[in-house]
DNA sequence: CTGTTAGCGCTTTCAC
DNA sequence: GTGAAAGCGCTAACAG
């Protein structure tokens, strides 16, 4: 009956059960189980061994009602399914799984009483912090500022000036695409983008029309835009042959309209690169390393986007007071055989 | 200085301040609060009006303490990466999203100590119950039995015969492949699956197998192994049509593969769907959909297995014993026009 | 119907 | 170097 005296609980272990096996005091064993205090070692082996045995688990519990902390952050993501969560959230994940605080996630499925819910959710577990994950680069209504714990906005920026919002640049995105067609040589440069309601779009093409203007040259024509379709990729080639023949280069707002513009090319009996250079956006694997030729390709760098997004919780809850911004993150270009030999 | 009297702390209000504006005990607080005891009308409506002005939440960790439970469940991944992981993934927060149960994700990045250390911090936090998700259906290591909480393993099962493990039935799927082509009028059957190391294959292989078996037909030969790659699909239709140019059906062990076939086969001269019908495996929609010409694949329903998984744990949680058991979840076809017209 | 009391598991003064 | 006691915020008896 020892056993029974020693671990009455059905439970997990507590400190009481191990300092009574080591035979002594919670206070000591918590001391010599934290290692913050000093205890004679004899006596640390001691408890050390009894925790072992008893597979103790401090209750973090217990810890966080004390320090008034839980070393949590609640992800928001308004929708998992969304493909350009998935990095984010990651790279999140990855900036503080190697610290010590962990992530709790939730789902809004898009829809803003699910965000309500799971925010409410958030603050009652005492998150130390939130990230906003959405799942396109427009503005998305702000949480507001009455919130006690932190929050950052990750790849949809909030629409409230008074936030922090980390995003893909966009801009630069599509200036780096049109730079690398112009250092390859090209000067009737195109952009196909996609749907122009989507603030993604119409950076890309503002980036892209600064950097024809930086050159000294006018666009072949305005921005074409439609929508991020592969079939939206080979229509607008057809018009774009048809209209501007001289075309030599293309820069499309996603891969898969390159995808389309590739295809429609080749049957136009167009050769990618030698007639005419496309440059893709997103730099999506599966699409962009197996399209033929291979896509070159503007990677977004999302991972980033959470890790830094990640990066100003933890300033934040560290004391740092988070500086209002929308900080746009560099991008960078991933060259496949679509652009040059 | 009654403002600093009522709310001296400056973190979130207590159950303590509400109380003591709306001139009540703690206790009654609380029971005005949680609803689950009788209350005076008009002390509940001071009670949450006090809580409403004070935008008091429920600390959830001195609940925690109190109940033992925390409604929390460790999502242990081993790679987010994995573009298989994230619909097992989303289905179980999900299914848990919808009671008031939170997700806590670990990405163990194939790592086994980082594992380990993830699994005791969820341990630490009292999770209620563990899902382990794999990045493939090959077995796993299980965690073993001595945890204090429910297990239960999604996509990949544990090694061990005692565990419970919810994975999606690629043995079925690999038959439904072959039955579907045999519905539409193919009898000259060919396998070409992905990296034999892969249960995945191997289990495919078997369902092919069987479906000609059961339909008392020989396959053409026996199944191609290769890798996951458009190359190997390309390469093994090759291959094939040298040695068996009567083929009119082809399972994919994937739609990487089927998408490499198909454009083998077009440049072969062959016409899919009238002379070949080819079937691809994972219904990835951005290749599926957008090969031409379409698709069929087997949909593995993964975001049904995480949310069985969920349910599992979940009714672990509630008391019911766990049957020892791998549980593999159907599949389903989705036609599209690379079978029949 | 309301308040008082005890205690969940732990860490931390403060004496000894 | 060690232990007794207080208390983090909350809920569940039990009195009143």
């Amino acid at each position: 009956m020892t056993e029974t005296q020693i671990r009455p609980s059905t439970g997990p272990a507590t400190l009481a059960e191990v300092a009574r096996l080591a035979g002594v005091s919670v206070a000591t064993a918590s001391k010599a189980l934290t290692g913050r205090h000093h205890v004679a070692p004899a006596t640390r082996q001691r408890v050390l061994a009894a925790a072992e045995k008893l597979a103790f688990t401090p209750n973090q519990s217990a810890r966080n009602l004390l320090e008034g902390r839980t070393g949590t952050v609640g992800l928001l993501a308004s929708d998992l399914e969304g493909r350009f969560m998935i990095p984010v959230l990651a790279g999140a994940e990855d900036a503080f799984g190697t610290g010590s605080v962990n992530v709790i996630l939730c789902d809004a499925r898009g829809d803003a009483v699910r965000e309500q819910h799971h925010l409410k959710a958030l603050l009652n577990r005492r998150v130390d912090g939130i990230i906003v994950v959405g799942d396109s680069t427009n503005p998305r209504p702000s949480l507001g500022h009455r919130l006690p714990v932190p929050v950052v906005y990750a790849y949809a920026p909030s629409d409230d000036a008074a936030d922090v919002s980390i995003v893909p640049d966009n801009v630069a995105g599509g200036r780096l695409a049109v730079d690398h067609l112009l250092a390859v040589g090209r000067r009737s440069i195109a952009h196909v983008s996609g749907d122009p309601a989507y603030a993604a779009a119409q950076d890309r093409a503002r980036g892209f029309l600064a950097g024809m203007e930086s050159a000294g040259l006018d666009p072949l024509l305005q921005p074409l835009f439609g929508d991020w379709s592969e079939r939206w990729g080979r229509d607008a080639v057809s018009l774009l042959l048809r209209s501007h023949p001289e075309v030599d280069g293309i820069v499309a707002g996603s891969d898969q309209i390159a995808r389309g513009v590739l295809d429609a090319l080749r049957e136009a009996g167009k050769i990618v690169p030698d007639d005419v250079s496309v440059i893709g956006y997103d730099n999506w694997e599966v699409l962009a390393a197996t399209s033929r030729p291979g896509l070159t390709s503007i990677d977004a760098n999302l991972e980033q986007v959470g890790r830094v997004a990640a990066m100003r919780v933890f300033e934040a809850i560290a004391g740092t007071a988070l500086a209002p911004a929308v900080e746009p993150q560099p991008v960078n270009l991933v060259m496949r055989a679509s652009t040059i030999h």
